[in-house]
DNA sequence: GCAACATAGTTCGACGCCGAACCTTTTAGC
DNA sequence: GCTAAAAGGTTCGGCGTCGAACTATGTTGC
């Protein structure tokens, strides 16, 4: 007895269970329907950054900075959006190019550099960040208040076991 | 007052919350959550796969082979995967090489291609499947088997939310 | 001081992905 | 039958990512 309508992925299971007998229905539906969600998201923002002419990696950037309040070097571009440092280079070299960004060597350390957002990346970002964030709140919205509570906190154990190493002992 | 630990997200959501005031922690979180779970999944899994010289992209190629009983058209394996079609022939190109699958052309329909799992492709498929999903049981382990479940239940219905188009009447 | 090492960033080469154009074969219309 | 449209795959060109090698600057130990 099902009380919710089975989505895709009970269907995808329901074809994998003869495959593989000893899946648990609960972790694979769990773990794929994660991939499925943040796959939609990634594809309704890279669609409605579409008409800014913003491209969903260089608003990531964008957004990073901005959210070391404007100004930030490259390794901590690149640590704050996991992606090598080479990325962050041509990132940044593409930025540039539409003078959302400014790259001012240090200096005090020459072997740095400072990345800086301009009015006019400021601005981009700002208009992106309007638009951005309603599907998430859409998808959400399927919850309650307190099952979105719910689902975070599931989430954060989650997240806890993941930035532990596989072999550590379990501190329960 | 917490009742688990806070995470990562849980920094990342007090960093951005003075910047962007109408955050919903919870969407936020859960969402955020999400995207670094499946980002860490991915990168074990890559690691893990690495051991036996499989990229996760052909070991995912295999695995959606094997799903159809180790025999599928290119469409259906791209619409399986979400992957463009180019994607397909570049994929079982290099799966080829290594003499895990083979291409052959349909007799009945001189379009089509069939695309077969060799005995080689689905012992590395098996071999790889040993230790694929080890991660996710040792994820989802924080939870009890009543939490994963209820983990899983409030995804799908995210899901519902997702498979709807964003201006479909909501049907409560 | 100076040699050895560390650190920050960039350049380079290779790879995977995608959309668009393309080729071939099949199906539909008449 | 024959032409027009559709369908299945592949090729091509461009882009983003990454690891590794490289350059330039700072730091440390003696």
């Amino acid at each position: 007895m099902v009380t919710t309508t089975p989505d895709a992925v009970d269907r995808h299971i329901e074809r994998w269970l003869p495959v593989v007998p000893d899946l648990d229905a609960d972790i694979e539906g769990a773990v794929v329907r994660m991939i499925h969600v943040t796959r939609h998201l990634r594809a309704v923002k890279e669609r409605v950054l579409a008409d800014l002419d913003l491209p969903a990696h260089e608003y990531d950037t964008l957004h990073a900075l901005a959210g070391r309040g404007g100004r930030a070097a490259p390794s901590e571009l690149a640590a704050d959006l996991a992606v090598a440092p080479a990325s962050i280079t041509a990132r940044v070299d593409t930025l540039l190019r539409r003078e959302f960004v400014r790259r001012t060597p240090s200096t005090t350390d020459r072997r740095r550099v400072d990345v800086a957002l301009t009015d006019a990346g400021r601005e981009a970002w700002r208009a992106a960040m309007e638009v951005q964030g309603d599907e998430e709140h859409r998808l959400l919205g399927a919850l309650t208040p307190t099952e979105r509570r719910h689902l975070s906190d599931l989430l954060r154990r989650v997240m806890l076991v993941a930035a532990q190493p596989a072999d550590a002992p379990t501190t329960d």
